[in-house]
DNA sequence: TTGGGTAAAGAAAACGTTTGAGCAAATCTC
DNA sequence: GAGATTTGCTCAAACGTTTTCTTTACCCAA
């Protein structure tokens, strides 16, 4: 701008002035000055227009792991969505790290960026300190969890109605003929899980099937998952697996193939979130859709609106996401 | 600042050199100036420090999708080195679109960041246009081009050398038994599909194997990749199959099965880049590893290497990622 | 001629920070 | 005790924009 000022003997109000097409100043000069913006190929500089306004038109997400599929899902969507809308997607790491959670927030919420969108880290939930997602808010900045929240802060929201999912699919399982199915689950500090085994014990006992708790694993590490799942197949016996990830269900899957099961005659599976490794199994996995890429919508969605009108009347919105099941080889049609 | 210089009477310019403990403030005032910042809960606002240092320390990575295990893998080598050397990452998805990757480059280097990460859309890579990286590069931008790049960009380059890893593979195939080896490829406009058959076909010959060109397919669209597998499987005979990515090899590896071929006895399969695809099918699927993550890392430590060092000699680097073998179920032990 | 109106442009402040130059007071030196 | 040095602080400019408040110049009517 100041070269354009200089090169046209004009003061630099006048060039932004004339960029902005004001009304304050002649066409004529309009013209000239555009015409050299073109030349110089002149681009606004953001960060000074940034610090002007105080919006950087940066939105911060937080996601645990990005090796996964569900997640890249959402990433997919809020990428979509923010840049519909004008803004830029800075994604964070946690690593199911509380500390790098916590950093990562502080390092973004000086300025870097207009809101946040966060799924917790495991330690976090574990631990249950969320004083740094307080600290944002009281800050003033917008916040809006999804899928991995928690109750104890207000804040907007985007979850999938996973104690219902679950619920749907263990019936579904019963309707198809089977009455003893396990559950390959996490433990109980990570909400979704959780809520997926209560939808699993909900749904057995209302078809008045008795809960084994035998049938029901928690696999904390992935790396005690396959010891797991065979110490279950050496133990039990049992005609479903139900696993709250596609993992734990192909893996089940794959153990079941090496000692003979016929799939789904013999045993039937279902995993969660269809990934890619659900639709390449052999055979391939009955499961529940998620709809990542939507959540990932609604929730830049949500934070955007939330940045863009003022009118912040202290209600937050929680927005559930229907799951739906995709029937595929792994399991009996009803 | 501004309230901290007024509630003790200083200057802002007090305020920040106490801070920054400057030699050229009192201990006194420097131990006050910092108590009453830690009680104001005070951060440096990042905006106007990018202002004022024309630094943001913010590096942007465009990638032509994000749903795929490779990618997320080097997105995760990217963050973790680029964090650790106190970087933030923007993520900009392509998806395989030139407009795309050109609105992205735009929008981004109007200041928001200080380098670029790139790998090229496929769409980029047909078109052969790349005005916009030399644009960038020509405004002085440091851009470091990862696994997807093009020769005719003078720049940094990290890539895997796709043609060797392709001829090491099929060698092994050709040692543990297989002499007609099917090829599922990308069409030759994909740089490392390309690379990947010509690392296929030099390994036949140097064999003493003639080249069926019959048993080289070349996919293009996902939808059409099921397709084509059935029409090869009908056709022709062949004793190994050979997929530049997991995807393929796994699709595949299905098709025979359903077909009752016994794997690895009757028919062997080999992947290329390790991702959860092939750990969990069923078999496992012997793959290339591409150390995506290593990948990342490096790519992130050039630009940032190049960010800060001024000394730009001219000169670009071009770092080559070795791969391996990782044997599995779906192949023979040589 | 003078005053008021208007069109076009410029000056200056602001966003939050850093930093070199400048300045007053305290201390030192001989 | 006068000049020199040191100490501790403030001023102002700078980063690149936008925007409000002037200023200037010109025109027209009284």
């Amino acid at each position: 701008m100041k070269e354009i000022a200089r090169e046209l003997d004009v003061s630099i109000s006048t060039v932004s002035k004339a960029l902005n097409n004001s009304s304050e100043i002649s066409q004529d000069t309009i013209d000239k000055v555009q015409a050299f913006a073109k030349l110089y190929n002149y681009k606004p500089n953001n960060i000074a227009l940034s610090l002007k306004n105080k919006k950087t038109k940066n939105i911060a997400v937080i996601i645990p792991e990005i090796v996964h599929h569900f997640f890249t899902m959402i990433i997919s969507g809020i990428e979509h969505k923010a840049n519909e809308l004008g803004y830029n997607v800075i994604v964070c790491l946690s690593n199911e790290s509380f500390a790098k959670e916590v950093i990562n927030m502080e390092t973004m919420a000086n300025g870097s960026i207009d809101g946040f969108l966060l799924s917790l880290s495991k330690e976090t939930l574990l631990k249950k300190d969320f004083h740094h997602l307080r600290e944002v808010i009281n800050q003033g900045m917008p916040l809006v969890m999804f899928d991995r929240i928690s109750d104890e802060i207000y804040c907007d929201k985007v979850i999938i109605d996973d104690a219902r999912a679950s619920y749907n699919t263990v019936k579904h399982l019963v309707y198809s003929g089977c009455n003893r199915i396990a559950l390959l689950t996490t433990p109980d500090y990570v909400s979704v899980g959780k809520l997926r085994t209560s939808g699993y014990i909900n749904a057995l006992m209302d078809e008045g099937i008795e809960i084994d708790e035998k049938l029901i694993v928690k696999i904390d590490k992935i790396e005690e998952l396959e010891e797991k799942v065979k110490v279950l197949f050496d133990t039990q016996t049992f005609d479903a697996v139900f696993g709250v990830n596609e993992l734990y269900a192909v893996v089940a899957m794959r153990e079941a193939h090496n000692r003979g099961f016929k799939i789904p005659q013999q045993m039937s599976f279902v995993g969660f979130s269809d990934g890619i490794l659900s639709k390449y199994a052999y055979p391939t996995l009955t499961t529940v859709v998620q709809h990542g890429y939507e959540m990932g919508q609604k929730a830049a969605k949500m934070l955007i609106d939330r940045l863009e009108n003022e009118d912040d009347d202290g209600s937050y919105k929680t927005d559930v996401i229907k799951t739906s099941i995709l029937q595929r080889e792994s399991t009996k049609p009803i």
